[in-house]
DNA sequence: AACTTTTTCCTAATGTTATTAGTTTTAACT
DNA sequence: AGTTAAAACTAATAACATTAGGAAAAAGTT
């Protein structure tokens, strides 16, 4: 039973955050803009403040929404997985596929390129939720990992493994499909290593 | 026989590119600007333009300069490398070490802080030369490394597990030194791995 | 030491941006 | 149809980069 007044914000909230993606990922993500957007909206910039309490509390809000959707992407993206090796490899595949198809939410989740803006609390726990998963998923294969290594740090060597090759790919080759590309076919390349090493 | 105005004009430039270095260190690069930068050096912000054609030129100055330190720092931090495992190790400590005390500079050349900065085509050149030279030392290692891997993806491979390491390092914990820290820990874990993999 | 010239710096102005205050319009609810 | 709350507007402020044109200063020259 959501009134009218109710439906006519969701929607318009939509539309915002959709023009807010559709600016970062024409134009980069620093190139967002509270005129920008009200041109494209063809509203004047102060009404953005109807929604919004400014331009960093949109990026917060498409920032919570990478999340969001990384989150779903990784755990479809994973659930077929039988072996560790497997379940490492799809992971950082997860990981660069999501940055080539979202290049504007990647940039603005992993990495920083605006640094004025800084991810309110509320942002960070649902980021850090998704840590905790991974942390908890890895620690579930403790046994079958021959390493000396403790599960948060063979967690933290993936992590850092895929955000380097995909940081690379991302600012050499962005539009290269996963697997294709200066650093985009290393993925099998790091998991022979990590194989050999702990297999 | 350098004039009395081109020594001044040295000196003014130094000392703006220090100043422009304090203010990135202290506030974060993309917190440079004209306004700061001319209040710290006690003059107007238009008398600036006298000696860099716009803040992004500015930019890459230190750009350039922070390319320009970093050959030497890998130079120096490498030399007394004696097997593969070592100038491996000590390629990824000097990366690490690098980013640890010359944040600003770090940001600046590795990571794209202020997306309105492209580098310039010689700026760039500067830094294609360090990526060749890296290349052509780890070519040096083909036979002593027993990978299919050709040298150019081995060297890609190590690079970006330093870039990840590096980059989260950074971000989380960037006041720790090398060897420390969630990610800083994990550079002899990293070595470990690849040389398991490949002795 | 006085003169000339070039460099350096300044003031003033333009156009961009985010944001706030206050008011009017619109449209939902009664 | 009338009431009210939401959502839009205009106007204004402050920070910023940059340009134009002129004043001041310091170097180079006689």
């Amino acid at each position: 039973m959501a009134s009218q007044r109710e439906k006519n914000r969701e929607y318009m909230l939509q539309k915002i955050l959709d023009t807010a993606r559709a600016i970062m990922r024409e134009s980069g993500v620093a190139a967002l803009s509270m005129h920008e957007l009200a041109r494209r909206l063809e509203i004047r910039p102060p009404s953005l403040y109807n929604y919004f309490s400014g331009l960093m509390d949109i990026y917060d809000a498409v920032f919570r929404l990478g999340f969001n959707l990384w989150g779903e992407h990784v755990l479809d993206y994973t659930k077929d997985a039988q072996t560790w090796q497997e379940e490492i490899r799809l992971s950082m595949e997860a990981y660069m596929l999501f940055a080539i198809k979202n290049p504007e939410l990647y940039q603005l989740c992993f990495e920083r390129p605006v640094p004025a803006f800084v991810p309110s609390e509320e942002s960070l726990n649902i980021s850090r939720g998704h840590l905790e998963d991974f942390y908890s998923h890895i620690a579930s294969l403790e046994n079958v990992i021959k390493t000396d290594l403790p599960p948060e740090q063979v967690a933290d060597l993936v992590i850092a493994i895929a955000h380097g090759l995909t940081a690379l790919h991302m600012s050499n080759e962005p539009n290269l499909p996963l697997g294709q590309g200066r650093f985009g076919v290393l993925i099998p390349a790091a998991l022979s290593v990590l194989d050999k090493a702990w297999s």
